[in-house]
DNA sequence: ATATTCAACTTAAACGATTAAGTAAAACGG
DNA sequence: CCGTTTTACTTAATCGTTTAAGTTGAATAT
C-alpha cells in the first residue's frame, strides 16, 4: 500500500514553492517565512513526507549510520551473553541520538572486501569495534582509518577506547578471596591474545605477589572464554593434584558451569569443599546456587559511553581528544567462594 | 588516512573514458570492451575505489541492507538467547547474499517516527520482524506496508512468516513426560499475548486430552519468559498444592532455573522428587546437572530461512507466494524428567 | 560501392536532497 | 523620495551513480 514515497518535489508542488524552499522550510532555516514553513510542515506532514536517508546521505556526507564490528570466531557478537549486553547499551544510546546501528562485516560476496571498504561503501559516520580479534591487520587498518573509531576492551594508542577495569576488578575479587582464607589459589584463564586476558592474568600473579601469596604454575592453566567442556577438562585437571587449589577462577561465568560440574562430578560440594569464581556478571550467575562469586562487568555503562564518545568525536573529530577510559565493575561476593 | 574517496570520475579521469563508460565496465554491461573493462577494473583497484552505497541507493532504489525489529520490554532482543541466535543466523544467510543488517526502531528523536517511516527513510530493501508485541499497531502498520516483510514466530496471513514448530515441539515433549510415567504435569506458561504461548499452551490441552491425562486448574499458572523471580514464585506454589505436580514444564530454559531452585529450597532433589523441563534448547540447558529435558528450537534454521525467503521476497515481490513456514525443533531428553 | 548492422563508446538526464548565490519586493533611513 | 537593507523567496549546481538514448567508425551484407 504505502509504497510511493513522498519527496520534497511532491510537496513543493502540492504548496506551490520551489523544492529549495521546501527544504529549508522543513530544516527550519531563518530565512523562510513563520507562515510558510508553517504551511510547509502541515502538508509535508498530510502527504506522509520521510526524507530519503540516501539522497541526504549523498548530499551531506553524513548517514547517520554507525558501523558495529562485533565478530566472534564462532558466531557474531550477538549470541556473546557479556557483548550482547554492552551492544545493547551501544544501540540505545546511539539510537537517542539519532544514530542508527549496522553490522560491519567483511563479506565473503565480494572477494576484496575488507572491513574499511565496508565501512566507506555505507559511509559510517563512525565505528565500534568489539570482540574481534584486534590482531587483524583488517581491524588494524579500519582503525588507522580517517573513520571515527572507538574500541571496547581494547587499546589502540591512537583510537579513543572503553574498556572495562579488569584490573581494578580482578584485584577486588582476588582480595576478597584472600580475605576469606584462601591461599591456594588457582586460575582457568583464556589464551593471552587479548589485552582483557593479559590484564587479568598479570594482575592475578602480581596481586597474589603482594599477598605473599604463592602461585604454583600448575595453578595456571587454560581455557578458551565461554567454553563450558575446556574448563571442565581443566578443573578436573586442577582438582587432580596431589596438592589441589582450594579456590579455582574460571573464565569467565559462562565457563565456570564446567568447573562447578567437575567438582559435582568428583563428589565436592560447592563452596564447602571446593571455592568457585567466575566473571562477567551474567544474569544467570545470580540465580543458580549458591550464587556465583563474581565481577559484574558494567556493561550499560560500558556501551553508553563508548556510544557517547564515538558520536563526541563524530561531532568534533580534530578537537576531540583521544581517551581511554575504564569501567569499573562490582564484585558480586555470591556464594560459591566460603570463608575458611 | 584513509579519507579521500575514490568515484568513478577519478577513475574516468585517470582512463580517459566517460564515467558511464567506468560504471558499465564495472558492473559488467556488455557493451564495453574487453580491454577496456580489464584496464578500468585494474585502475579501480589501483585507486581503491569502493561504489558509494548512498549513491546507488539513490539511483537503483535498492540499498542492499534489511531492517531488522527485534523489541523486547527491556531490552532488544539482541540479549535474548534465544532470538540473539536466530538474528545470528539470519545476519549470516543475509550477509552472505549481500545484504547488511540494520536495526529498526522508532527512535523518540522523531516525535512522530514510527517503525514504518523509519524503515521507508532507510530504504531497505525487506524487513524481518520478530520478538516484538505483534498488536503493536506500528507493527501492523509496517507488515502491511508494500516492503517485503518476514516475520519470526508470528503470523499474519498477509505476510509470509517462519515459525518454530511449537506445536509438534511441545506435543513431543509432553509424549516423552507422558511415557516416563508422569500422570501430574504441571505447566508454567507466559501470559498469552503470543501465538507462540497460545499455541504451546493449546497443545498442552489438546495432547493431554489425547493422552487422557486430566489437568487440575491449579496445575497451570502463569510466569513471563525469561523470568527466574516468577517462576520461582509459581513453582513454589505448585509443589505447596496438597497433590503436587510429578513434574513441571517451565516457560523457557532460562526460567526453568527459578523452578529449580525452587525445588531445592524445599529440599527435592532432580529429577528424583520433582521434574522439570523447559523450552529453547539454550546451551546452559546441556552444561547443568542433571542436564535439562527441553525442547531445542533450531534457531538457526529458523534464521536462515527467514532471511532466504525474505530475499525471494525482495528479488520477486509479486511473484513469490506467501508461505507460512514451520521449523521443528527437537526433543532433548536431558535428565530432568524421571522416569517413574 | 553503398546501405545496414554492430561494437564501443559518449551525452545527458535522473534519483532526492542541500545550499551558495541570485533576485524581487517590502521595509527602512535620512 | 531615493538608496539601502532586509525578508522571503528562486535558480542552479552538486553529491556519485545508473541508464536510456545518441554517436561514431568499422565490419558486414548485397
Amino acid at each position: 500500500m504505502t509504497r510511493k514515497t513522498v519527496s520534497l518535489k511532491d510537496i513543493s508542488n502540492a504548496c506551490g514553492v520551489s523544492v529549495a524552499t521546501v527544504s529549508k522550510a522543513l530544516n527550519d532555516h531563518h530565512d523562510i517565512g513563520e507562515d510558510t514553513k508553517e504551511h510547509i510542515r502541515k502538508v509535508a506532514e498530510e502527504l506522509g513526507y520521510r526524507p530519503n536517508a540516501a539522497a541526504q546521505a549523498l548530499k551531506t556526507n553524513k548517514t547517520y549510520n554507525i558501523g558495529v564490528l562485533f565478530v566472534d570466531e564462532a558466531h557474531s557478537g550477538l549470541t556473546h551473553d557479556y557483548f550482547s549486553h554492552v551492544l545493547d547499551s551501544f544501540k540505545t544510546t546511539a539510537e537517542e541520538n539519532g544514530y542508527d546501528i549496522t553490522f560491519i562485516n567483511s563479506s565473503k560476496r565480494n572477494e576484496n572486501s575488507t572491513y574499511l571498504s565496508h565501512a566507506l561503501y555505507r559511509g559510517f559516520d563512525g565505528v565500534v569495534i568489539a570482540c574481534v580479534d584486534f590482531y587483524d591487520p583488517q581491524v588494524y587498518e579500519l582503525v588507522s582509518s580517517s573513520i571515527p573509531v572507538v574500541t571496547i576492551d581494547h587499546m589502540f594508542d591512537n583510537c579513543m577506547s572503553v574498556q572495562s577495569d579488569n584490573i581494578k576488578g580482578m584485584k577486588e575479587m582476588l582480595h576478597y578471596i584472600y580475605d576469606c582464607g584462601h591461599r591456594k589459589i588457582a586460575y582457568i584463564h583464556a589464551h593471552e591474545n587479548t589485552s582483557v586476558t593479559q590484564g587479568r592474568l598479570a594482575c592475578f600473579y602480581n596481586t597474589l605477589q603482594e599477598l605473599n601469596v604463592s602461585v604454583p604454575d600448575e595453578y595456571v592453566v587454560t581455557a578458551p572464554y565461554r567454553n563450558t567442556d575446556k574448563t571442565y577438562e581443566a578443573s578436573m585437571k586442577l582438582l587432580n593434584l596431589e596438592n589441589p587449589p582450594t579456590c579455582i577462577i574460571c573464565p569467565d561465568d559462562f565457563s565456570s558451569f564446567g568447573c562447578i560440574n567437575a567438582a559435582r562430578e568428583m563428589g565436592l560440594r560447592i563452596p564447602e569443599d571446593i571455592s568457585v569464581a567466575g566473571y562477567d556478571g551474567i544474569e544467570l550467575a545470580r540465580r543458580i546456587s549458591p550464587r556465583l562469586t563474581t565481577v559484574v562487568q558494567d556493561t550499560k555503562k560500558l556501551g553508553s559511553l563508548a556510544a557517547e564518545k564515538l558520536i563526541a568525536l563524530i561531532n568534533n573529530p580534530k578537537g576531540t581528544l583521544i581517551e581511554h577510559l575504564l569501567v569499573e565493575g562490582q564484585l558480586d561476593e555470591g556464594e560459591s567462594v566460603s570463608k575458611l
